[in-house]
DNA sequence: AAGATAGGCAACCGCATTTTA
DNA sequence: GTAAAATGCGGTTGCCTATCT
């Protein structure tokens, strides 16, 4: 037996939602609770689909819902959310209590997106990241493809090899030792491997399942000083080059890694820095 | 003062994933 | 196990308001 269809389109009421919708919307939902969206529209006598439903109450009348305008603690949040994970709004969002996944889509594409846009990668941004950006004259080896991806909402699926090894490194991406533990991150690498004509990201993904809790940790854990440089690494020559993804590289000169995807070597007993260290307070509650 | 343009944001649309019969 | 509905998500649209000319 098959379900029946969610609801018929036809006289169904589209656009801004009246005062009067939203309370009877409202009053259903703080008496019968969230879901079944599919009856709810009938069940409340609301002429809407029930996808409408959901997207009103998520997006406007939830009680959580935090108004006002975006803090520069958030602001900074956002972009370093959003240069681990891309447009992943909704995992943004859930980072951001009280706020949604499209304000905080809205408020990239007309603020931050655009600040970007306009000045460069970071160098328009008034935000605590920029202020860590001014540390250190080291010497950073990069190449394309180490980033951090995230499917889906809750599940990772990434594809790695773990090993508390210092490994080679052709098969594809490597984590060395003790990537999620303690909220320490010694030395952690990931690379594509040299071999293959897939995006990074997508080798990287697949092979290892991560829940929600990795993410939190990986939120937490430590990381390299300059590694939030919005999308800006200093090649060697202190000239700076722009890339798409965050790049987790060691922290000082002294510390030299060759890359595994250069056919060399690495040395990964090298210390990073906590994240929040780019964020002045109020992530507390990460 | 009026029309044009730009910005902000709520809502819609279509696709992917998950759930369920 | 399969197929279709339900749900979730991100991209896009379009309306409203503010600002500019």
């Amino acid at each position: 037996m098959r379900r029946s269809p969610c609801c018929s389109k036809e006289g169904l009421n589209k656009g801004a939602w009246t005062a009067l919708e939203d309370k009877i919307l409202t009053e259903y939902i703080n008496i019968h609770g969230e879901g079944k969206w599919r009856h709810l529209p009938k069940r409340a006598g609301l002429k809407r689909c029930g996808k409408s439903c959901r997207l009103r109450w998520l997006n406007y009348l939830r009680p959580d819902i935090k108004r006002g305008n975006i803090t520069n603690d958030e602001e900074a949040l956002i972009i370093r959310l959003h240069s681990l994970l891309g447009n992943r709004w909704s995992l943004i969002a859930g980072r951001l209590p009280g706020r949604t996944d499209n304000e905080i889509k809205n408020y990239w594409n007309t603020n931050i997106g655009r600040k970007l846009q306009n000045g460069g990668a970071g160098s328009t941004l008034n935000t605590n990241i920029q202020q860590d950006q001014n540390v250190k004259d080291q010497e950073w080896h990069y190449d394309k493809g180490s980033c951090l991806v995230q499917t889906k909402a809750t599940t990772w699926t990434n594809k790695v090899t773990v090993t508390n090894e210092i490994s080679r490194h052709n098969e594809g991406i490597i984590i060395k030792s003790n990537v999620i533990g303690d909220n320490k991150m010694k030395g952690f690498l990931l690379s594509p491997s040299k071999e293959s004509n897939n995006d990074p990201v997508l080798d990287f993904m697949a092979d290892l399942e991560m829940d929600g809790n990795f993410f939190s940790e990986l939120i937490e854990m430590d990381l390299p000083e300059s590694s939030c440089q919005e999308n800006k690494i200093l090649e060697d020559n202190g000239n700076p080059i722009m890339v798409d993804k965050v790049y987790l590289s060691p922290k000082s000169s002294s510390d030299t890694i060759h890359y595994p995807w250069g056919d060399s070597w690495y040395d990964t007993n090298f210390d990073f820095l906590p994240v929040t260290i780019f964020m002045e307070s109020g992530f507390d509650w990460l």
